[in-house]
DNA sequence: TGCGCACAAAGGCTAGAGAC
DNA sequence: GTCTCTAGCCTTTGTGCGCA
C-alpha cells in the first residue's frame, strides 16, 4: 500500500467509524418516501434488485455485502479503486500499491452494521472470509473465481461504478432500500405462515404420521432439502427440550455452520 | 454417475509494521 | 528492543452444482 492509498484508507475508515453506513441505513428506514432514485437508470436498478433477490441460504450474501462495502468506499473516497481489495503493509503478503484492505473495513464497519439492523445475516468475521473473494486478482469481468449467485450483476455494478455511470451513494441507498423490502417481506411471510399453522392446528388433530408427512413433503418439494432436514431435526429437539426429555442437557441454538466443525465444536448446524 | 470446484463459518497462524 | 496490532494466508467440513 503506497502513501496515497494509506491516506485514502484512513479517510474511509474515519468516515465509516463515525457511522457513515448507519446513517445511510437510518435514512432508508426512516425517510424512504423522500428518497429520489430517478437518477438511477432502470438497468442499474435491475442489477441492484437482482443482486438482492439472488440471496438464498446458500449463496449471494457475500456479494451483497461486498457491493455495499464497495459503494461506501466509492461514496466516501471517489479516487479509491474498488477493484483492488488488498492493501497489506507487509512485503511478504500480496497486495496492490493502490489497494486497501477491504477485509478489515468489512470486519470492523460493514458486517457489524448489517448484522445490527438485520439486513444481512453474515458471519461475524465478515463476508470477506469467503475464500473466493480473496483471490489475488482485481474485481473485474475476468475475476478468476467462478462464484455462484449474482456474479455477473455484481461485476456489472463494479464496472458501472468505476466508469462513473452510477452515483455510488444513490446506488447504496437503493440497495439498502431493497434489503429493507426483502427483510420486511420475509417477516411478513413468517407471520403469515405462523398464522396459517395456528389455524391449521386449531382445526386438525395432528398425529405423528401427519407431522412426519408434512415435514417430508416440505423437504421433497423444496430446494436445499438437506438444510430443511436439519431445521426439522432441530425443531424436534426443541420440542424434546420443552418436555424435559433430557433434563441434564442443553440444546444449543441452530448455528450457521453447515457441517461438523472441529474448531467451533459443533456437529452439523447444531 | 462421479469428480472437482465453490460456498459457507470461525477462527488460528504469522511476518512485518508501528508504537512505546 | 520489545510489545501490540494488522492483514493476508490457511484450515476444516458437507452440500450444491456444473461438467465430462
Amino acid at each position: 500500500m503506497n502513501q496515497t492509498a494509506k491516506i485514502r484508507y484512513k479517510k474511509i475508515a474515519t468516515e465509516l467509524s463515525s457511522g457513515y453506513l448507519e446513517r445511510q441505513i437510518l435514512l432508508c428506514r426512516n425517510s424512504s418516501s423522500n428518497l429520489d432514485f430517478s437518477q438511477l437508470s432502470q438497468e442499474h436498478k435491475l442489477l441492484l434488485g437482482t443482486l438482492v433477490s439472488s440471496v438464498t441460504s446458500e449463496v449471494g450474501r457475500a456479494l451483497v455485502g461486498l457491493t455495499i462495502l464497495q459503494l461506501c468506499v466509492k461514496s466516501i473516497e471517489p479516487e479509491q479503486n474498488i477493484r483492488l481489495h488488498k492493501g497489506s503493509a507487509s512485503s511478504r503478503d500480496f497486495s496492490w500499491h493502490d489497494g486497501i484492505s477491504m477485509r478489515s473495513l468489512d470486519k470492523q464497519y460493514i458486517t457489524p452494521t448489517l448484522r445490527k439492523y438485520e439486513l444481512l445475516r453474515l458471519n461475524a468475521d465478515g463476508f470477506m472470509m469467503t475464500r473466493s473473494l480473496a483471490e489475488n486478482y482485481p474485481y473485474s469481468s475476468v475475476y478468476k473465481a467462478n462464484m455462484r449467485g449474482a456474479r455477473s450483476e455484481w461485476l456489472n455494478i463494479v464496472e458501472a461504478v468505476e466508469e462513473d455511470q452510477i452515483v455510488p451513494e444513490l446506488a447504496l441507498l437503493y440497495l439498502l432500500s431493497q434489503l429493507f423490502n426483502q427483510a420486511d417481506n420475509f417477516r411478513e411471510l413468517a407471520v403469515q405462515i405462523t398464522d396459517k399453522l395456528l389455524s391449521y392446528l386449531e382445526t386438525t388433530i395432528i398425529n405423528k404420521e401427519i407431522a412426519f408427512n408434512i415435514i417430508l413433503q416440505h423437504m421433497n418439494n423444496s430446494a436445499y432439502a438437506a438444510r430443511l432436514m436439519e431445521i426439522a431435526m432441530h425443531s424436534l429437539m426443541q420440542a424434546m427440550q420443552e418436555f424435559q426429555i433430557f433434563p441434564n442437557y442443553l440444546l444449543k441454538p441452530l448455528s450457521q455452520m453447515r457441517s461438523a466443525n472441529k474448531k467451533h465444536g459443533n456437529i452439523g448446524d447444531i
